[in-house]
RNA sequence: GCCGGGGUGGCGAAACGGCAGACGCGGCCGACUUAAAAUCGGCUCCCCGUGAGGGGGUCGGGGUUCGAAUCCCCGCCUCGGCACCA
C-alpha cells in the first residue's frame, strides 16, 4: 500500500533534520561564487502574516534555486525590534517593551521556521539588544566626528498622538506614517544626519538594478532643481536684502511683488507699523495649520502685504512685499519673486488680490500672439512654457531659455546672484522623544564644555529598564534621574545625558552588515573581512513601502561608511525586487476591522507549508500580489499530491529496447492504442527538456507563476504517458521534476527524493538540472 | 496637475510581432463508490451548426505591418507615486 502524502508529518521532520545538519549555515568560501540573498527583516509585531510568507517563502524559493545553481548563498534573518508599537503595547497592557518584543520574536521565529526556508539562524539579529545597538551608538559617534551628525533647532514634524517628532520621510500626506494622525509643526532642538551632503550622489543609480519606479520615487524625493539665487534689496533699508530662488530667472522683468514665508526671519523687521496687526494674525493662523491644510493644493491662496517694498534688481521697480503660506520657509530661501504671467500659483494670487500681471515671455504662435508687435493681449492663464522674451529691456526678442542663461550671467557679473542647485531632500531627523530605541550617546556639560560625545570606551549607553514610558511629549528617559545625571568626560563636572532615542531606521541602515557575523564584538560592529566577502547584497527582496525611507537611508549610510573607510563599496543592494501585496479574499487589504485576515498557520496545518509556498508563487506575478483565493489553493495542493503519486505509486516500467515498428512518422497514437515506447519516450524527453529550459528562465526572472504552471504541465503529461514510456525515460523525468520542484516545495521534494526514491540526501545539495538543446528542439517548424 | 504600471473568459492569469486564453480556480457531464469525500476522464471565450466546420472576439477610436493583446497616435478607465518645492 503506497504511503499517503502527509505534509504535517514530513515537514517538521525535515526542518529538524536540515537544522541539525547545519545545511543552511553559510561561511565564506572561495570555491563558489557568493550570493547574498536578503529579505527585509520584519518588525516584531507579534504574528507572521500572509504578507510575510509572500516575502519570505517566495524569496526562499529563489535563494534555494541559486544554491542549486552552485552559489554560496547567505540568507540571514532577524528582527527590527525597536520602535513605537512595543511601547504602545506596554502602555496598554503593562507589559514591558522588552518582554513584549522578545516574546514576539520567539513566536515569529517559530512561525518563520515553519516556512521551511534556508534562513541561516546562526546569523539572527535583534536590534533591541545592547550587542546590536552599541554599534548604532558607535556609528553615531563616527558620524558626529565627521560632522555628519549635528544638533539644530528647526521646524520639525510633530505627531501629537505618538508624542514624538518624525522624519520627513515618515510623514505621508501630512499624516504620521504609523498612526495617520495629522502632523503639526514645532520648532525643536533635534539631532540630524546630513543626508543632503550626499544628495547628488544618491541620484546616481548606475551601479544598481532596481525597479524603475523606486528610482523615480527616490529621484522625486531628492528633488534636485537647478536655478538662480539672487538678492532683492528693500526700499528704504540699504542694510537689508532678501535672497530669493527661482528656476525662471528669464522672467525677472515680470516681478510684480515679492513673497516671504510667514515664518521668515525678516518679516518682523520689515513689517510696517500699520500692518503689524494683520501680519501677526496671519502668522498665527499659518502656524496653527496642520501640514495637510497647509499643503492642500486646491486651497485658495491667502496672504497679507507687510507694508514694505522691494526693488527689482533687473529694472529698479518698486514692488510690494507680502507674506503668504504658499511659500515654504524650508525650501530654497523661504522667499520668492512673484511673476504671475509665468507662474500658475502667482497668477492665481494676482487674481485673488488684484495685483498687476505683466507678460515677459510671449507664447507666440501657440496662443496666436506676436512677440514683435508690441501688443500683448491679456493672458487668460499663466504661460509657463518657453517663448520669446518681451518687456525685458535688452533681453527682448531672445528665446526664453537663452534669456535665462544671459540673465544669470548678467546677475553674476553684477554680483547680485549666482546659479545654484536646490534639493527638496531635508536632512534626516533622527531624534525621537520615545523610550524604546537606542539612546543617543551625547552629553550636555552644565559648566563649560557644552555638547560632548560619550567616549567610545564608555559605550554602550544602556537603555535603562525601569523607565516611566508614558508619552508626555518629552522623552521618557528625561524623568529617569540616574540615567540623566552624568559626569562630563572632559571636565569632570556635572552633565546631563541626551534623553532622546534614535529613529529605528538607524538600525535598518546597516543590519545587513551585522548579519555576516552577529556576535562580532569590536568596532565597527561588523566583521570587515566577512563583510568584504558577502557584501554588497546581491538580491534584496521586500515591499515597496520603503522606497524613500529605509532604502534611501541605507544608501546614504553605506556611502558614509565608505567615506569613513569602513567599507569599500557605495551601494548596499545591487538588485532589488518588490513583491506585491496579498489582499484578503474579498479583494481588500487585510485588516482586523474588515475581518478578512488570512491566517497562514491555519493553511499550513491543513495542507502544509509546501502548498502555501507554491500557492503564493502560483497566484500571479510576484510583484503583482492579489487576493488570496480560499479555493484556489486546492489546485496547488492537488498538484503536489499528483507529484507524490507520480513518484511513489506508479512503478517504472522495465527499460525496453525500442524496436521501432512503424515508428519514425509523427503519427498520433491512435485512440485506445498504445504508443511505441520510443515515440512516447521522445515526447516525454522533449517536454522535459523544454520544461527545464523554460523553468530555469522563469526562475531567473522571478516568474514563479508560469514556472509552476510548466511543472504542472509536465506532471500532467507524465500522467498521460506513464503507461507507455520506458523506465529509463520515466526515471529521468521524475528526478528532474523533483529537482525543479525542490526550491518551491522543499519538503515534499526531499521526502520523495531521499526516502521514496532512495537517492542521496539532500536534494537541496544537488545541482539544478540542465537541458539538452537538441532534445528540447521541436522536430519541425511550420 | 505631473510621472510611472496596468486594462485579455465567471475568477487568478498565460501568450520572442506569428494558432489568444497555457496553468489553475469555479462550473457542467461521466467513471469509481451503498453514499459522500478523495481520485480519475471529458467539456467549458461568444454566436451559428447535431457534426465537421464557419463567423466574431484582448477598454474605445485611428495607424504601421503579409500578420498586432503585443509597436505608434488619440481618448476613456484603473492602480501606485509625487504634488503650492518657486
Amino acid at each position: 500500500m503506497p504511503r499517503k502524502y502527509e505534509p504535517q508529518e514530513i515537514e517538521p521532520r525535515w526542518q529538524r533534520r536540515w537544522e541539525d545538519d547545519g545545511l543552511y549555515v553559510s561561511t565564506p568560501r572561495s570555491d563558489k561564487p557568493k550570493y547574498y540573498a536578503l529579505v527585509m527583516y520584519p518588525y516584531t509585531s507579534g504574528d507572521l502574516h500572509v504578507g510575510h510568507w509572500y516575502n519570505f517563502g517566495v524569496a526562499d524559493a529563489h535563494a534555494r534555486y541559486k544554491r542549486m545553481q552552485g552559489f554560496n548563498v547567505l540568507m540571514p534573518f532577524g528582527f527590527d525590534a525597536f520602535g513605537l508599537p512595543a511601547e504602545n503595547a506596554a502602555i496598554d497592557s503593562g507589559v514591558h517593551p522588552f518582554t513584549w518584543t522578545m516574546r514576539n520574536i520567539e513566536r515569529m521565529e517559530q512561525q518563520t521556521r515553519t516556512i521551511g526556508g534556508v534562513y541561516d539562524w546562526s546569523k539572527e539579529v535583534a536590534t533591541c539588544l545592547p550587542e546590536y545597538y552599541t554599534w548604532n551608538q558607535w556609528l553615531f559617534l563616527k558620524f558626529y566626528e565627521r560632522g555628519l551628525a549635528y544638533r539644530a533647532k528647526a521646524p520639525v514634524n510633530w505627531c501629537p498622538k505618538d508624542q514624538t517628532v518624525l522624519a520627513n520621510e515618515q510623514v505621508i500626506d501630512g499624516r504620521c506614517e504609523r498612526c495617520e494622525t495629522p502632523v503639526v509643526r514645532r520648532d525643536l532642538e533635534q539631532w540630524f544626519f546630513k543626508i543632503t551632503a550626499y544628495a547628488d550622489e544618491l541620484l546616481d543609480f548606475s551601479q544598481i538594478e532596481w525597479p524603475e519606479r523606486v528610482e523615480t520615487m527616490q529621484r522625486n524625493w531628492i528633488g534636485r532643481s537647478e536655478g538662480v539665487e539672487f538678492r532683492i534689496s528693500v526700499d528704504g533699508r540699504p542694510d537689508l536684502e532678501i535672497p530669493v530662488y527661482t528656476r525662471r530667472v528669464d522672467t525677472v522683468f515680470g516681478i510684480t511683488w515679492v513673497v516671504l514665508a510667514p515664518e521668515h526671519p525678516l518679516v518682523d523687521e520689515l513689517t510696517a507699523p500699520e500692518q503689524r496687526e494683520a501680519v501677526r494674525a496671519y502668522q498665527e493662523q499659518a502656524r496653527r495649520q496642520t501640514e495637510i491644510e497647509r499643503l492642500a493644493t486646491d486651497k485658495e491662496k491667502t496672504g497679507v502685504p507687510i507694508g514694505a517694498f522691494a526693488i527689482n534688481p533687473a529694472n529698479g521697480e518698486r514692488v510690494p512685499i507680502w507674506i503668504a503660506d504658499y511659500v515654504l520657509l524650508t525650501y530654497g530661501t523661504g522667499a520668492i519673486m512673484a511673476v504671475p504671467a509665468s507662474d500658475e500659483r502667482d497668477f492665481e494670487f494676482a487674481q485673488k488680490f488684484g495685483l498687476p500681471i505683466r507678460e515677459v515671455v510671449c507664447p507666440g504662435e501657440a496662443w496666436g500672439h506676436d512677440p514683435s508687435s508690441g501688443v500683448h493681449p491679456e493672458l487668460p492663464e499663466a504661460y509657463v512654457a518657453p517663448g520669446t522674451m518681451v518687456n525685458s529691456a535688452q533681453f527682448d526678442g531672445l528665446p526664453s531659455p537663452e534669456g535665462s542663461e544671459r540673465i544669470a550671467d548678467w546677475f553674476a557679473e553684477r554680483r547680485i546672484g549666482r546659479r545654484t542647485i536646490n534639493y527638496r531632500l531635508r536632512d534626516w531627523l533622527i531624534s525621537r522623544q520615545r523610550y524604546w530605541g537606542t539612546p543617543i550617546p551625547m552629553l550636555y556639560c552644565e559648566r563649560s564644555c557644552g555638547v560632548v560625545p560619550v567616549p567610545e570606551e564608555d559605550l554602550p549607553v544602556v537603555l535603562p529598564e525601569d523607565a516611566e514610558f508614558k508619552p508626555t511629549g518629552e522623552s521618557p528617559l528625561a524623568t529617569h534621574a540616574s540615567f540623566v545625571n552624568a559626569t562630563c568626560p572632559r571636565c569632570g563636572g556635572p552633565a546631563t545625558r541626551e534623553t532622546d532615542t534614535m529613529d529605528t531606521f538607524m538600525d535598518s541602515s546597516w543590519y545587513f552588515l551585522r548579519y555576516v557575523d552577529p556576535k562580532y564584538d569590536r568596532p565597527p560592529g561588523f566583521d570587515p573581512d566577512k563583510a568584504a566577502y558577502w557584501m554588497p547584497v546581491d538580491q534584496y527582496m521586500g515591499g515597496v513601502e520603503h522606497a524613500v525611507m529605509h532604502l534611501l537611508y541605507a544608501r546614504f549610510f553605506i556611502r558614509v561608511l565608505r567615506d569613513l573607510g569602513l567599507v569599500n563599496f557605495s551601494e548596499p543592494f545591487t538588485r532589488l525586487y518588490n513583491q506585491g501585496i496579498i489582499l484578503g479574499p474579498d479583494g481588500y487589504r487585510m485588516s482586523k476591522s474588515r475581518g478578512n485576515v488570512v491566517n497562514p498557520d491555519e493553511y499550513v496545518q491543513k495542507m502544509g507549508a509546501d502548498t502555501v509556498r507554491c500557492y503564493l508563487m502560483f497566484i500571479g506575478p510576484w510583484d503583482a500580489g492579489g487576493p488570496w483565493n480560499t479555493q484556489g489553493i486546492s489546485g496547488v495542493h492537488k498538484f503536489l499530491n499528483r507529484v507524490w503519486t507520480l513518484a511513489t505509486d506508479l512503478t517504472p516500467k522495465p527499460p525496453l529496447p525500442s524496436l521501432g515498428e512503424g515508428a519514425g512518422g509523427e503519427g498520433q497514437a491512435s485512440a485506445g492504442g498504445t504508443m511505441a515506447f520510443n515515440e512516447a519516450d521522445a515526447r516525454l524527453r522533449r517536454a522535459l527538456h523544454q520544461t527545464i529550459r523554460d523553468v530555469t528562465d522563469d526562475m531567473d526572472k522571478f516568474r514563479f507563476n508560469t514556472m509552476l504552471a510548466k511543472l504542472m504541465s509536465l506532471s500532467n503529461l507524465m500522467q498521460d504517458l506513464q503507461v507507455s514510456v520506458s523506465g529509463e525515460a520515466w526515471s529521468e523525468a521524475v528526478r528532474a521534476l523533483l529537482l525543479m520542484l525542490a526550491p518551491s516545495a522543499p519538503h515534499i521534494a526531499e521526502e520523495l527524493w531521499t526516502v521514496e526514491l532512495g537517492l542521496p540526501y539532500s536534494i537541496h545539495a544537488q545541482a539544478w538540472p540542465k537541458w539538452d538543446p537538441g532534445l528540447a528542439a521541436e522536430d519541425e517548424l511550420t
